[in-house]
DNA sequence: GGTGTAAGCCTTACGACGTAAGGTAGGCCG
DNA sequence: CGGCCTACCTTACGTCGTAAGGCTTACACC
């Protein structure tokens, strides 16, 4: 379909490390991540498995590849937020950060399995780096000394990035099953049913789902708002950083 | 060399389920989550891989099951703390739970690599569900809502359980490395290089690990006390749920 | 005792996976 | 024109999880 460069410089290879990248991600969102192998990307990519070894070292290169795409967009992201005014109060330091990382999130909530591979990686992607210098340089202008602000990072963890990994999350982002799969509606409530036979075992769990369950809208216990979640423990955070700053300036 | 027991009931199988997820728990310990294989701990235990499917459905069933070996070994660690008095104040949930969960921690960090599994389960184990249902407790004797209480399991997310996947860890705990590996000395200094590279790209971060390397004791920059640091973020955590819960009880 | 049954273990084999090794063909520069 | 470099391909190896089916042992019952 794509006719063939017969000028130009490079007429050889329109693949570059970049499209393959791309390419990944692409995969990786529409099959998830299970389904991201040397063989089907190269597939997706019109070439042989073996090919895609001139673009990248190995698989690890390849995700490490991948984190960074994703980094890159969260950083592009960021970047499109209005800048803090150059005279604005030390306390604007808190809401500036929770915009920033509310952004990342949602760039991650685009790449659900994105989380994942982040965990793995063993080393920096630049972007991912360049990202928690702009929230370092947030906390300096709120007044943090350099100590507090490194713990900050490690109180922050994987939220400082826009996730936290969910214990028990209803889907698997590993999983890659096919999109015409059944059994996924009752995932909840089989949860719950289990819990309600262990009801002896774990009172004050069922009593809090009792209780949190009937004054939601739903009774169907559509378990929780992610969203909300993140926020709630994201403000505590960052409300007891600012407890901290503040008493360390005296 | 086991003398085959000729009378009793079950002479037949000394392998057991049990059995089998205790050599799991032993090899993952020894040589890494990757070097757990379905095949390597038949060999472990001196049969051969298929034999293993007796005892368990598959690996995920595998997998489900050493999570539920490591839960136990935390609730048992932590049953054996001293419980609360009964006539404890009500401020006493917060020590109470930062034990709870520091308990949690430590057997968690006997087996490193348990964490990565537990993320990657899509169902309860019960030792789990039930080490977390000691928690609401405490925080009922604290005086929290349950829709508070709710929103603070989810505030601690993975804390709960004693861990906070550190983003970029020195040594993935999926490696399972052969002992005699080289390689891993310089990891830290590697970094520190790469980050003076790219000094003008992440000014924030450079400054932060000069100033804080340098009024530790250790110039090198080990890094950070990963104890320390995990302290630090509970207790921002568990103050900040303090304040949320006296402000709703008037 | 003999016999049926079922459990525990083994053998063989399949289709994934990542990737090592080496082959081929086209575009560039001399 | 000839050599070379590079993108791509072919083939093959060793690993993984596990499906299918066979052997053997120990018990239940007659």
């Amino acid at each position: 379909m794509t006719s063939p460069r017969t000028t130009g410089t490079a007429p050889r290879s329109a693949l570059t490390r970049a499209r393959v990248l791309e390419s990944a991600v692409a995969l990786a969102d529409r099959d998830g991540l299970g389904a991201l192998t040397m063989r089907s990307l190269a597939r997706e990519l019109g070439i042989e498995a073996m090919s895609l070894y001139h673009h990248v070292a190995n698989k690890e290169d390849l995700l490490d590849g991948v984190v960074d795409v994703v980094a890159a967009e969260i950083q592009d992201a960021v970047g499109r937020l209005e800048p803090l005014a150059d005279d604005a109060p030390r306390s604007s330091w808190k809401p500036a950060m929770r915009r920033q990382i509310l952004t990342a999130r949602s760039v991650l909530l685009r790449h659900p399995w994105a989380s994942t591979v982040l965990e793995t990686r063993k080393s920096f992607s630049l972007h991912v780096v360049r990202y928690f210098d702009s929230l370092i340089g947030l906390m300096r202008r709120g007044g943090f000394s350099y100590d507090l602000v490194h713990h900050a990072m490690h109180a922050l963890g994987s939220r400082a990035l826009g996730f936290s990994q969910e214990l028990f999350e209803p889907d698997g982002a590993t999983a890659g099953s096919a999109p015409g799969g059944g059994a996924k509606e009752g995932a909840d409530d089989a949860a719950t049913a289990m819990l309600m036979q262990m009801a002896d075992q774990v009172p004050h769990m069922v009593e809090m789902l009792a209780a949190v369950s009937h004054d939601d809208a739903d009774p169907t216990l559509g378990w929780c708002d992610d969203q909300t979640e993140f926020e709630f423990g994201l403000d505590i955070i960052l409300d007891g950083l600012d407890r901290l700053a503040e008493r360390e300036r005296h």
